[in-house]
DNA sequence: TATAATTCAATTGTACACAATCGAATTGTA
DNA sequence: TACAATTCGATTGTGTACAATTGAATTATA
């Protein structure tokens, strides 16, 4: 009967370190982002856009498996800093496009030696880490 | 100079799918707990008290890795679900006591078949399920 | 043994996160 | 081409997360 109780430990469970661990990493980015001024979640919405760099709101979300509750506020809070601009679409007005500002390109020069210093407080080996990264995007559901 | 910016790419990135991932698990958890009436951090501080009937908030806080500012209402909302109960420790007024109430007892039976269902919906073999545990807690630099 | 330092839960303020819903715009179909 | 279905961003409501602060209780130290 207590064995009925085993699968019920936190010690058994693979959820509790992910969400522990995806709670502690982005912890370790908000100093590093202070000086930015933004947010992990600010941080990674101006990565897609230092990559694209006009994207939809719809895009957005889409890549960072965001819904527009979470999404509005941030893309609003990063225009308000200048970093994007918003604005509908032309030729379909559902559709809000978000585009870099100057400031935004500026911001990512600012950002360059972010992924370096985590890396350095992440102590993994190479290995490890492609073999985690990997096995997040199978949990994901996504072929590498 | 357009490979400074590699390291700023979504897809060089390992907290991004750690972020995703741990959301993603927890959506999976949310049709499954409603069942029960709990949010996945109600879920989790259920199981502390259901592997220790009795823990202070600070222990709670300790092994949940949360801070007070969250688990207070978590634990004030499962106090009023009555699968707890909040008083302070007499020889230390400083400290919360929670306590496993039957309610709460009886709420481990409707729990028990929750790790199944998830292990189901998240598609890694025994092996990877391991791997996946072992490095997450290498992020947490804790010791498995 | 006064008092300084520490511990602990609670509160406040900011920022997500997402389900549910809404309303405008567009597309599909009879 | 009416009109039903879909798409999309915004809003609302609930519930985390966490930094910073507060205040009560306890412990350490001069």
């Amino acid at each position: 009967m207590g064995q009925d109780y085993e699968a019920l430990k936190l010690c058994n469970q693979l959820c509790f370190p992910l969400y522990a661990a995806s709670k502690e990493v982005v912890r370790r980015y908000t100093p590093l982002l202070e000086a930015l001024g933004l947010t992990y979640t600010q941080y990674i919405a101006m990565m897609v856009l230092w990559e694209k760099e006009e994207v939809s709101a719809k895009e957005m979300g889409d890549r960072l498996y965001l819904d527009s509750g979470t999404l509005t506020p941030v893309l609003k809070s990063l225009e308000s800093k200048g970093y994007l601009v918003r604005c509908r679409k032309a030729t379909d007005e559902r559709v809000l496009m978000c585009k870099l500002t100057d400031e935004g390109r500026a911001l990512r020069e600012k950002a360059l030696d972010v992924p370096h210093k985590i890396a350095a407080c992440v102590c993994l080996t190479p290995n490890e880490a492609a073999e985690l990264y990997r096995l997040l995007y199978k949990v994901l559901g996504v072929e590498v």
